[in-house]
DNA sequence: CTGGGTGTTGGATGGTTATCCAACTCACCA
DNA sequence: TGGTGAGTTGGATAACCATCCAACACCCAG
């Protein structure tokens, strides 16, 4: 049974895929030239392109759950939040050219509506509210304001600093960021 | 020469749509319906869907340079930025349910490249350059840094908000920005 | 050896899309 | 009045795309 190893590699592909093209404009025929898997049989694993785009959502979801294990390594609040931050800035190149994979993929979902949307802005939420969690674990006012003014505010980042073009904007202004979080 | 009326009046549709589905998901023949003008006569006004795209980015251009000019009524740099940001309160719900109009373009556009691309992006930088502008007015340290993460800020909490699909949230986060801005 | 099931394949299909065109309207002027 | 050219139109076209399928390869139980 190697099927496991297509399936994840037709994931994979077609996630990288999403991420650099965006979702409308990447074909199945881009996923079957990338992955080098042929088009007819990408179909007997996934039935629809939204079959596909699901599974690269609960995909990105599983990474994050590993993600936040991890950054749950820390014992204060404030280094798991500056873990999660030091993530993002370790992602630098791949954020500034082509965008946050999920914020990206969330909100070309989006302008369909559907099952498919709301998929994916469960795993966003989920973010937003383990970074709440931190926040009241800190004791502070307004966890979950705070923890949405954290993620809206490195989406922020990404998403100018992806329209500038510019990796230095990108760490001045996450070390902003930074210091935003250390300051509270 | 009512020409220009239809030209108007295309443009506008191509830019509601644009906003509302995203490029990519929006076909000539929906710009044609919702416009009331024939495919065929679209054709003889702008020969290519780019150039359509094209169209609607120089209108947006023109309505921010309007925009700007209203906001330098204030005589304060800081009432300026703010009237910006009462501007975006305002669009609320447009923004909420479906982003920022431009800052979606930008992003859509960017994953193709091309001319495009760069023109989309001029404009978003000439907005950050002319908050920086305010920002170095006011005297404080690292205007353009500042002007980017206001820029920044906001966009993010468009996203977010967005994802979240929650208007309240949207307010309660823009009031954090103003309070920021307040706080400089 | 053999039948059936799991995978695999290239190409077919039906619908959609941007783009283009040949013919038409009609106001204006020589 | 006949000609001219800007503006208009529905439909043609060629490409592309997601989806589907009929046939094929391989493997193991009987």
């Amino acid at each position: 049974m190697p099927m496991t190893d297509k399936r994840e590699r037709l994931i994979y592909t077609a996630a990288d895929l999403f991420h650099r093209q965006g979702y409308h404009r990447t074909t199945f025929a881009d996923v079957a030239e990338a992955s080098g898997v042929p088009m007819g049989n990408i179909y007997y694993y996934y039935k629809t392109k939204g079959d596909l785009a699901a599974a690269v959502i609960d995909q990105r979801e599983a990474e994050y759950v590993k993600l936040r294990a991890a950054w749950e390594g820390a014992l204060e609040p404030r280094a798991r939040l500056r873990s999660w931050l030091d993530t993002i800035i370790g992602g630098c190149d791949g954020l500034v050219a082509h965008g946050c994979p999920f914020g990206g993929l969330s909100h070309e979902l989006d302008k369909e509506g559907g099952p498919l949307a709301d998929k994916a802005d469960a795993t966003t939420t989920r973010l937003i509210e383990w970074s709440a969690k931190q926040f009241r674990q800190m004791g502070l006012k307004d966890p979950h304001a705070l923890g949405v003014e954290f993620v809206a505010r490195m989406q922020g980042v990404i998403l100018v600093a992806g329209i500038m073009r510019d990796a230095g904007e990108f760490r001045r202004q996450m070390d902003r960021v930074r210091a935003w979080l250390d300051s509270l």
